[in-house]
DNA sequence: GTGGTCTAGACCACC
DNA sequence: GTGGTCTAGACCACG
């Protein structure tokens, strides 16, 4: 299910991180579900089991995921979202650099408003099966 | 005028690149003004000059700035924005990023747009003073 | 009455000898005791026999239990104390590790005291009923 | 000035990163002081760097640390203590491991009281020279 | 020079 | 089987 970039300037380990998280978003992967483990994710991606074991590490950091030994690492069925304010100024800072770009690109308020809307639809769209 | 924060994660010479082109959409550096010269903003800041080349040749690329040759560096007069497909991406992948912290840091839709509101809005309330 | 949270990064073995111990302390768990079998304690945890085994064999070793062949595992009447420099080695390098935590946290010496004071009284405050 | 046991149960960059920390609350690393480049302290301790690496990364996220990128690691001048529920359970842990293991050894509340006592002069005895 | 990322491959503890 | 740690050595971006 993950697309890397290797070409891409963000890290390869980073780029799981995102796509993870988004695709429990998305609801592509479940609350519950297991992970592919390390060396399995590593071979289907051909990485290096380091890489992802970085990224799963992260994951877990950041309470996106547990792991129970061994068994593997799961996504965290009760995931407590906490306003930070550091947090906050990053993504802040992140959505100020999106728009001064868009605004450089000739974008007017209402094109990123609506790019945004796009965008949270696109996360809230996908309904889960099961 | 610029604050640069030598600890960050994102590198000075990019820290300066955003800082010059939010300075302009603010309306804080006007079109035609001339930036300071590499030396005079490496001493300012106290960074290596290095830094500070690097950061202009960025800004000159984008065709954000021109530089005359033995007169300097100046924001250029006539911008001409330009929609490109990959930059557009680019700029989606900063906000879809955004957005996804964004939910797991607890934030719904309607606290995202408010927030790019506020942002927007930081952008364009400060008007030009000629 | 043993709890086990199988996401911690304490191996599982090494919570439930950390919890025997605890319990024998605080006069839950009495000398001279049953504990229950290796496979009646793994199906009530729902854990894997092995893991229960290990434990039980750490316990054997530090002489917190003595097993009896045939009949099951019991909590040592007549444990003898005996310190250990090593041990005192050990368990000072855990103090220390939670003392230097502590400041990390803002906790002041006096708050750390009482924190120790509480932690003992948890221990020592559970009176046997026999 | 770090030394390593490297039999010892816990990982080395663990290792690392406690006596770093100690090192700074005893004074003897000083706030604004750059550590060892990632390299040197690797040559150093006849370690690979990634082991460094790793403990470094750490200590930044803990914020004990802030790194200047091309110039190295320093130890933070402002740390800011947050106190943290979370963070206070897993110290008390700790702590009630030490006391259940020193009653094991026979230790009273009393020798475990002086014990504790010992460990605080030790980090806040060391007095700075400069 | 600095730290950051990545690969290749190894060994270990835990379940 | 699982994740966690470590070594060896490489390449890169940044200042």
């Amino acid at each position: 299910m993950l697309i890397i970039d290797a070409t891409s300037s963000t890290p390869i380990y980073e780029q799981i991180i995102d796509e993870v998280k988004e695709g429990i978003l998305k609801g592509i992967i479940e609350p519950g579900e297991k992970l592919p483990s390390v060396r399995e994710l590593a071979k289907m991606l051909t990485l290096n089991p380091n890489t992802i074991q970085k990224a799963y590490q992260e994951l877990e950091r950041q309470k996106v995921t547990v792991t129970i030994r061994g068994r593997g690492t799961f996504v965290s069925e009760d995931y407590q979202p906490r306003k930070d304010e550091e947090r906050l100024m990053e993504v802040s800072e992140l959505f100020k650099k999106g728009i001064v770009e868009a605004y450089y690109m000739g974008l007017t308020k209402e094109d990123i408003c609506n790019l945004i809307e796009k965008l949270i639809s696109e996360l809230e769209g996908v309904e889960k099966d099961d």
